[in-house]
DNA sequence: ATGCCGACAGGATGTCGA
């Protein structure tokens, strides 16, 4: 089955753009983040045309996670655990039947946390922290399990055009860095690093400064596999043509194929 | 330099993203 993830940047805005994508590149399941909405206005009917369930967590104008399956959705939980009054649409997980057994798949939309002197970056780092808690429950299931989204994370120097231009960003401070590698820890396995060792591969260009066409990205969009997925892991990789189309997200998919 | 672009709410322009 084929799995994916993708920061849309308002699924509102996006709804042609995804849906050209899903007809091409046709994934068992997307899980994407910062749709933009309230669960009433998701487009809904849209993705069940093209044949997909829909579990969606939304909130008004920021965040919202949402995720698209050929196969049923199941034990459909919104929220991490934790966080006293974080009201933030962050986070959703999903059961889903396949051949023996089933897989569990969670939308990941983790804090940016800028700027690092401000209450945004402790936030981040409190955010990750409860995720590598949850994660670790998770991981006791010993089943294929999915950590799916946009970790606001770059993990090393070799995922960014330039170090140099990232050192004073939430997204490449050490901590933020260590959380993640706290999480990775656990037992995940970074799918598209399991699959490719060259480095300088990006998920996100800015709108900004031409990021695009002088291909200064970053790679924070990450699918992590627990051991019982990644055993079954054929293959990783990120359509980054979809950034050149018109009207495109500042990210684009990530995905991986696994022999479930 | 803290903006450049883009989406949102609301009805001008400030907030947010990364």
């Amino acid at each position: 089955m084929k799995l994916a993830t993708w920061n849309v940047n308002s699924i509102k805005a996006r709804l042609d753009a995804v849906t050209a994508w899903l007809k091409e590149a046709a994934p068992d399941v997307l899980a994407m983040q910062e749709i933009k909405c309230v669960d009433d206005a998701f487009p809904a009917t849209a993705f069940e045309e093209l044949g997909y369930n829909c579990a969606v967590h939304g909130q008004k104008t920021y965040n919202g996670v949402a995720i698209l399956s050929k196969r049923p959705l199941e034990d459909v939980t919104p929220r991490l655990p934790g966080g006293d009054g974080d009201d933030h649409a962050r986070y959703l997980e999903a059961v889903i039947p396949v051949k023996h057994g089933v897989i569990r798949v969670a939308s990941i939309y983790a804090p940016n946390g800028n700027p690092v002197n401000s209450d945004k970056f402790p936030y981040k780092l409190e955010w990750l922290e409860r995720l590598r808690n949850h994660a670790k429950k998770l991981l006791r299931h010993e089943e294929p399990l999915a950590l799916m989204g946009d970790y606001n994370v770059i993990p090393t120097p070799d995922d960014c055009h330039d170090p140099k231009a990232w050192e004073n960003d939430a997204l490449f401070q050490p901590q933020s860095r260590a959380a993640l590698r706290a999480i990775e820890n656990l037992g995940f396995a970074d799918a598209f690093r399991a699959c490719h060792a060259e480095t300088h591969q990006y998920s996100f260009w800015d709108y900004q400064a031409g990021a695009w066409v002088k291909d200064h990205g970053i790679r924070i969009d990450h699918i992590l596999l627990s051991p019982q997925a990644a055993d079954h892991l054929k293959a990783s990789g990120i359509d980054k043509q979809v950034r050149g189309r018109d009207k495109p997200s500042d990210h684009v998919p990530v995905w991986c194929e696994l022999a479930l």
